[in-house]
DNA sequence: CTGAAAGCGCTAACAG
DNA sequence: CTGTTAGCGCTTTCAG
């Protein structure tokens, strides 16, 4: 790669005009504009990010944090991330942190830095406080999950709200006993998930049963089956079940595919994300749908928001429910 | 951010101390370290990337290039990928292509500008040339996909091979009429995996029928879908399918369903990659396991000897049949 | 409109 | 063992 100046030297001209032709060519007269650009094209040149980051403390260039890229969840969001990033001239890297607080830290030393101008967290796991923290004096936003404190922005769904509706619907459907298989309620989602649930049940006067409720270690398809086989294996058993992620369901489905159980006759089952998946399993898979495009988009525009200095604010995006076979 | 200028003031030593304190310690004595050190802790102090890279252009980072992270097949390879970068003391950012040669360039170029220090390409529609013409300056390792030119190393598995087993599974099985979905051919591995369901036919002496194969545009659940929906149109259909990818098989296995077909009675089904998901479908995909953590892994060791200037060879890994309910 | 020069944070000779 | 200093590639005053 040659340098600014090698470049000035075959123009003829100093370092300073180069750098003026790239950054601001209007202060440059047409005609030098003209040899230096001759030169940066004689030449191959293009400008080292390295130099400029030191000088001017940008990259443009954000990071996306998610715990895992195995989770299809996350695929359709980060579609929408990459192309509103794109367009407003940003790159995005991806940082899977697996959650694990140490890789967490090393992508967050990232951005102290400079080696990146923002970050968009989609991790469940990451450290709160910590980003809470980072938040005061980087850009941040978090996508989906988020932590309750205001000083931190964030754009999600009403995950409270669409369970409710969930369970509803299968109240509706005639189902008195129904189940809940949740993912660990150290989760925000996790939790807001139960409390619809729970107030579902509370209204039509049905009962929350400990048994029919179990909350899995792991966000897996193999988490999903078991939780389903230890529902299964009830004296009591519900006729349906409500997956707060569809890759449970997805999951549970099996499992009830092994023990011959017919959906949703024997069990009805509805999800949560509408994954790629949650229509290809057989019965597709009634689901809850959030905008997750949307909320991948939005995502980068409010951090680009925050990092031209403006206020933000939180976001509550609107979700739907995807009825198909399952129940 | 403290500065390293900050960091020997308070420690009352110069900045070349405390540089040596953090990447040689050994060439200061125990006391002064033990100023520097805490100077560090107490003034919160972390090496800034930028400064370091513009210096020495490492940035113990490198870039792994992939077409679309929603294809599951790359989830465990880059599991392998990133422990092993982490025992290495590296770190991973993972660039989705999106096969968008515009985005490609932006990636490229951050090797070019030495904020990486090398990649690992997973692309299978990289600009070839042009990843040839960079590897002659830059460290960089195809993983998976590769193309055929010595000048770059790779790690993968005997594609042609693998099918040839597939498809003479099936044919052992008694089948005589065997259909293929397939990918594109442009892609090395779509064409490989023909050749070897080509050979295995032939050699049993079995037709070899344009109607029975077909060729994907796109590498999704919907694409396996349509084209199992045309191999079933046909007035003389196949009685088995080898599909050259899970995500094409799981897509037929749903159309499959959709038309009541018992599986694998009326119709067998073959995957490869086999993907999570694979297992969970109904019934279980019998399929061809790659080894997907160690390709992951060694390309690592691979990319890190080329780091090292040392001369690398190129690897074809074993992979193995799995033979579940859809045959 | 253009050039000279300072400096972003760091490492690596070189001297002592 | 430690300090001084040049310089990685760039942008940005400040003069002219």
């Amino acid at each position: 790669m040659a340098t600014i100046q090698e470049v000035a030297k075959y123009a003829g001209v100093s370092v300073a005009t180069v750098s003026r032709v790239i950054n601001t060519p209007d202060k440059v007269r047409k005609h030098t504009q003209f040899k230096v650009q001759n030169a940066i094209r004689e030449l191959n040149y293009e400008p080292s990010v390295l130099g400029r980051s030191l000088r001017t403390s940008q990259t443009r260039l954000f990071l996306v944090l998610l715990p895992s890229i195995s989770n299809p969840f996350y695929a359709q969001i980060i579609n929408g991330i990459q192309n509103k990033a794109i367009e407003s001239g940003y790159n995005i890297l991806l940082c899977e942190t697996d959650s694990d607080p140490a890789r967490e830290v090393i992508f967050f030393n990232m951005i102290k830095n400079k080696l990146a101008d923002g970050i968009i967290s989609m991790d469940p796991t990451v450290n709160k406080e910590r980003l809470i923290e980072l938040s005061t004096k980087y850009p941040i936003v978090q996508c989906s999950e988020y932590a309750k404190d205001n000083t931190l922005s964030y754009v999600t769904i009403d995950s409270e709200r669409a369970a409710y509706q969930a369970v509803k619907h299968l109240i509706k459907l005639g189902h008195k006993k129904i189940g809940l298989i949740n993912f660990d309620k150290k989760f925000l989602y996790a939790s807001e998930r139960y409390r619809g649930y729970e107030k579902a049940l509370k209204e039509f006067d049905l009962e929350i049963k400990d048994d029919w409720i179990y909350n899995t270690k792991h966000l897996n398809f193999e988490s999903g089956q078991q939780a389903m086989r230890v529902l299964l294996n009830q004296a009591d058993r519900p006729t349906a079940v409500f997956a707060v992620s569809d890759v449970l369901a997805v999951g549970a489905l099996k499992e009830l595919h092994i023990n011959q159980l017919r959906v949703p006759e024997e069990m009805a089952l509805f999800g949560f994300d509408n994954i790629e998946f949650s229509n290809v399993v057989y019965p597709p898979l009634t689901t809850v749908a959030q905008p997750m495009y949307d909320m991948g988009s939005i995502s980068v525009q409010m951090l680009m928001s925050k990092i031209r200095g403006e206020e933000v604010e939180s976001l509550v995006l609107d979700h739907h429910l995807i009825i198909r076979e399952t129940t």
